[in-house]
DNA sequence: GACGTTTTAGGATGTAGCCTCTCATACCGT
DNA sequence: ACGGTATGAGAGGCTACATCCTAAAACGTC
């Protein structure tokens, strides 16, 4: 409980100008940091409350407003949440998985991500994943994937359906991610899905008809569930390699076809 | 350039209690998001600059606090950036790929990452990236990671040597991924390097002498440099292949003792 | 080219207001 | 008379405003 070697980061009582630990960072963000740093230190969970604000300004020797744009940093990171009341104050909170890939996709907003960069990382790390899953998965997890293919198990009667089926056919990825162990495989190939999901060329792709994605796509998810079954890590993982691989190929044959005319990246509203 | 209808989400002038756009948002929250619509709105592009504070002030009717965390939370995430000085102001500003492994970060904070983890993506990863630059490297880019060698082309003297060694080895990597064409295949490498240095448990492994980490990782740099050199892809990808490994097994060993003595501390839930 | 001036954000301080929780008290049905 | 529910006052704590001073960056001047 104790948090005043918090504070140690900056002494404003020395005479001189002491040097802030990360240059390039102003007041809120230096402390932002130190209590990032202190949360970690004491082993705080989701759930616990950091000290309330006059407690704070005096272990920082910092003013209210720069407290309180530190704590702004932490909220908009998602570390924190204020309530106000009795017992009110700064809670930490864990990060949803969806804000996280939200504020990295504004990352890649202006980097213009081609169908090609996805399904290189997607061609390495879905087999690893998959590989995983093998020996782990049970009946229940099945049953959720098999659910989900139930969409798409069928050729489509509207294009209305077509594109319905396509998200239905990544969320079946996204469903294996969520199975994951390792958060960071996990992690990252929601997010990979998530940007097949959200990307303005792969919404014109999907707005087309395309019965040999949807059935090579079916046909190796069946294959996948099997191996599955069976707890074969060696066979899960060499049937996403062919699924991704069959994918890449599909779908950059599609983005040639529809970026060829005119409109592609253009229209990334917000 | 009428920034006047912003305001109009909150008129802060009628008798009655206005409802904010957003339920849940404070005052902050919601100036950050009328900022957002008005740079979407008039099509402002990275460097453009922002009204003034004052003009802020007056635009949206709320006090120099409020518009400061508002502009604090659009900093954070990576959206503008301010200056001080004549001309200064809050200029827009794309996301820098520090901020974005930063936010990630906070993201994986309750996590509990392994080593095991991040090297399993960089096993997978690296080798992928290994052979992508294979082809395309040439003699400046190679110079700079001879020259990001040196550091450790020779046995640390003192424990501080040390560190700075297993700093410089993990540069290499984030050169490396810095090169690469495929943004979000250098995004996530790069992440999982900046993982492996500011993590508690790798900082802790890095205080401790690890000759052997120090001289397999030299030796296994110098042949890819030497791939890289004669432009083979395959062997780049096998000897990043065995580098990951190698690493791999070398830093979970080190996890298990350091690590060892802090088991008792595991009764952390909330 | 060094230096002072100006412009603008950065930070500190004090005060009023609003939200939420708690607890005591009154009300009501049985 | 008793127990449960509702209502109100109070206090704790963040939220926001107004004002002042400080620091930094650009720009003109000597």
């Amino acid at each position: 409980m104790n948090i005043n070697q918090l504070a140690s980061t900056r002494s404003k009582t020395a005479a001189g100008k002491d040097s802030p630990k990360v240059k390039g960072l102003n007041r809120p963000g230096e402390v932002s940091e130190s209590i990032k740093e202190w949360i970690a230190e004491q082993r705080k969970a989701p759930g616990d409350r950091l000290p309330q604000e006059p407690d704070l300004i005096k272990t920082f020797g910092v003013s209210k407003g720069t407290i309180r744009e530190a704590l702004k940093i932490l909220e908009t990171q998602g570390l924190v949440q204020t309530r106000t009341g009795p017992g009110g104050g700064a809670f930490i909170t864990e990060m949803p998985a969806g804000r996280a890939r939200a504020l990295l996709a504004t990352h890649f907003f202006f980097k213009d991500l081609s169908i090609g960069d996805i399904y290189e990382l997607r061609m390495s790390l879905e087999p690893e994943l998959a590989a995983e899953l093998a020996t782990r998965l049970g009946e229940p997890e099945i049953a959720v994937l098999k659910q989900t293919m139930v969409v798409y198990d069928h050729p489509p009667a509207t294009i209305d359906e077509e594109q319905r089926q396509r998200i239905a056919e990544l969320e079946f990825h996204e469903r294996l991610a969520e199975f994951s162990t390792n958060k960071l495989l996990g992690f990252v190939c929601s997010f990979l899905v998530s940007l097949l999901k959200d990307l303005a060329v792969c919404r014109k792709i999907y707005s087309r008809p395309n019965p040999e994605l949807r059935e090579r796509g079916l046909s190796y998810q069946a294959q996948l569930i099997e191996a599955f079954q069976s707890n074969d890590a060696g066979a899960a993982a060499s049937i996403m390699k062919a699924h991704m691989a069959s994918a890449k190929r599909l779908m950059e044959a599609q983005e040639a076809i529809v970026t060829k005319g005119f409109l592609s990246w253009e229209n990334h509203s917000r």
